[in-house]
DNA sequence: ACCTGAACACCGTTCAAGT
DNA sequence: ACCTGAACACCGTTCAAGT
């Protein structure tokens, strides 16, 4: 493990413990034993350890998915799942243009990879998933449903829909 | 107008020509004629100001939608029209927890209120629909879809979906 | 009642200097 | 090659003071 993969892991012990804006680079400094200017030896940018990051969060992801069974019930139960366990890293993972060019081959590919599947091989159709789930997982995120609301409820109708004409 | 919504209006101002980080306190004083610290008379904090910027883009959103015939396709249309329209404000509007309290009585409903008629009174298959519209819209103003990605397409899947068994 | 300048505790980032 | 302290240009916010 070099100091690059070192002060990675710390950014999200910081991310997953004390959430997004806990993440600064004199705390995380500190988590890896020195100060903050020294962070820029390993990273050029904060944007660039957030590219880091965000490639770490799509692998995790990608994995979960991988692992789901391949349903679009199961897919979505895992998508979301995993969001709201790791909301920050979901957020970077997302919300965030990716960095192509620096991230690693295939990485994208993969995380995609089962949604496309469960769509049978319509990317138009696993992009109409990606939104559905990801737009409820957003708003879940964000406290934006009014209180009491069926959040379960919402997602069953999601997943009737997009399981319709869809080989199980 | 009181200063109340001369401080708002100048706020959308600034939003809508610069973008959400250029929205600081002081920058918000300049435009309206006073430093920083005098805008603490009139909101007691950047969080109140940014509830009053939501009430009034939930507001404008809802007028939209309202204006938009009531079609499945028609509300998604419009949807994504006003949201790619004001990007910063549709952020505030659906990324931030609502203060509910705080909220006009009556702006969340009528917000609501074209999409609940649209899913025929469900309002699980309302959130689902909120849900599809919100994860599309969000992807494509993060710039997250691929490059070359046909967001129209995934649109029409999500609107043909969504207009199965609605009474058009 | 409304506005001010000065200050506080933070940010990300740069840079000359040390080892 | 790696790390440091000091500094810069910013933040949101507080507060004593002025009118």
């Amino acid at each position: 493990m070099n100091r690059r993969d070192e002060i990675v892991a710390a950014a999200v012990g910081i991310l997953e413990a004390a959430g997004p804006e806990a993440l600064t680079m004199r705390r995380l400094g500190h988590a890896v034993g020195m100060r903050a200017p020294s962070l820029y030896k390993h990273f050029a940018s904060k944007d660039e350890l957030l590219a880091a990051l965000q490639e770490h969060a799509l692998a995790d992801l990608g994995a979960a998915l991988e692992r789901s069974g391949g349903t679009v019930c199961g897919l979505a139960r895992a998508y979301r799942t995993w969001a709201l366990a790791h909301p920050a890293l979901y957020d970077l993972a997302m919300r965030h243009p990716l960095a192509r060019h620096r991230l690693a081959p295939g990485v994208e590919e993969a995380a995609a990879a089962p949604v496309v599947s469960a769509a049978g091989g319509d990317v138009d159709r696993a992009r109409a998933m990606w939104g559905a789930a990801h737009g409820l997982v957003d708003l879940e995120l964000a406290g934006r449903f009014p209180p009491g609301a069926d959040i379960d409820a919402a997602w069953a109708e999601t997943i009737r829909l997009f399981s319709m004409g869809t080989a199980q």
